[in-house]
DNA sequence: AAAAGTGTACTATGGATATAATACACTTAG
DNA sequence: CTAAGTGTATTATATCCATAGTACACTTTT
């Protein structure tokens, strides 16, 4: 069953991409896998305190880009691919950290400074 | 005068707020400096391709926050004291960093692969 | 003084996001 | 088999984001 304990909403990104970025994260870090089991609708939408509509949302378009399978009247499924987790662990990390270093240069730091406020940080919420 | 043509605006972010997080990034990088001339609403509203309104509002959140000063009929000045500047380049980068950090960590990566990719792209990115 | 530029305010419209409340067909568990 | 659970669809409402157009008072430039 694909956890969504951990998920932390954060306002200011719309729930149902947070709940997509959630999914392909799982994947691309091997925590979630081909065929396993997603929570229903109504299920994660009284988890998380949001609408079943913007779950459904979430869902519809993971399946439409080819993460999950869903049949009426069943749980829904994981659909991952070797190569499809191929690509999403080679994409994933490097656009997020080319967004980053793209902030942090124009906040004026140095790549010293960077690698060393992020080696502190990882090393700190490791801890919690 | 305040520069936004290096502004590159992307979707999935409210302009409004690209635009406020562009000119804090100025001013924590020390490139925008207090007294500094803004453009007026409807020149940057031509620049960027954006509504005017859209423009006022971030101008209008800026000076709520007290990061700029406006006179009706005349130019629109930055407003930044070195407290309020000191208090920005600390937790503009930790902020920014933490994000990273925690995103990085739900995509299974080390610590040593994260500084890896991240020194990679900052020197990739220099060369543009 | 006149013209151009500037900040500010207002109404109206459309799209995206999210909620709310139903409804129905299908699958699974009892 | 029956009931509960599940996926799916629909309509309605509210809010936010962005655009469009207009208007007016003030400042700066000419």
């Amino acid at each position: 069953m694909v956890e969504f304990a951990t998920l932390r909403l954060e306002d200011g990104v719309p729930i149902y991409l947070q709940i997509i970025r959630h999914v392909k994260a799982g994947i691309a870090a091997g925590t979630v896998v081909d065929g396993e089991e997603l929570p229903s609708r109504r299920a994660l939408s009284a988890l998380l305190g949001v609408n079943p509509n913007t779950i459904q949302k979430a869902f519809r378009l993971l399946e439409e880009e080819g993460w999950l399978q869903s049949h009426t009247g069943a749980k829904s499924l994981i659909s991952a691919t070797a190569k499809q987790v191929e690509t999403l662990r080679k994409n994933l990390p490097d656009y997020q950290a080319r967004a980053f270093v793209r902030s942090m240069k124009a906040l004026g730091a140095t790549c010293a400074d960077t690698v060393a406020l992020v080696e502190t940080l990882w090393k700190e919420e490791e801890s919690e």
